[in-house]
DNA sequence: CTCAATACTTACAAAAAGTTTAGTATATAA
DNA sequence: TTATATACTAAACTTTTTGTAAGTATTGAG
């Protein structure tokens, strides 16, 4: 992460940095509402996400300790993606932010 | 915006697609807590941020009614910035999203 | 006549983020 | 033997975003 001492002030860039990425809180958004989700099923609902983002972001939200990610080694393989109990922690926000959407989408539709 | 109907189901998209780019939510959220600020003071808080980005950021935000821009006509010049009723809107996120940073930049400390 | 102050804009360059296409691994089913 | 399913990864490429450096406009002060 870019985030450097200089920010140290200000707590929202810490956030922000944290979690950027075209998809990064749609993905959280999902998790926290499905509980727990598979890759292809995040896929679909995300599409037309690259596959390559899509891992990469969450990859990224793993090693942040936001996501969890269970392997299960069947075959066809199986992974599950969840929140982390610290990505719980921004249940808050999501939900706000999901809310805000819905009403501006609503405005915007007026025209 | 690259918002398209695919995404009508999700409000969250939206939102994170109106408020894209490294610094709005930290301008949004230092508008937020002035009320009202002059361009160069919002520069120096943010440095080392570009004018390049600060103004288009600003721009743009200007333009999806998030910010308002008041420009009077002095020498040398004098431009004040605010938050627009709708972009007021946003402040239960700004303060969730400030308060979750302050957090979490203390546990990243503790190490 | 030149400088200073404020609030930018412009052209160009670099970096970051995301996409496209193709391919991997494994084991069961047809 | 070939196809199928899942969960990816790799390389090359395009787009988007951000940064750098310089320049613009105004007018009052020295």
């Amino acid at each position: 992460m870019d985030f450097n001492s200089k920010y140290g002030k200000c707590p929202i860039y810490y956030t922000i940095s944290k979690i950027q990425g075209k998809w990064k809180w749609v993905i959280l958004y999902k998790l926290y509402k499905s509980k727990m989700i598979r890759y292809n099923r995040l896929w679909n609902d995300l599409k037309p996400i690259a596959h390559r983002t899509l891992s990469k972001q969450l990859k990224e939200l793993e090693a942040d300790g936001l996501v969890h990610r269970e392997q299960y080694n069947e075959v066809p393989p199986r992974v599950e993606y969840s929140l982390t109990e610290d990505g719980k922690t921004l249940a808050p926000i999501l939900e706000l932010m999901s809310d805000w959407g819905a009403k501006h989408i609503d405005s915007d539709t007026e025209n």
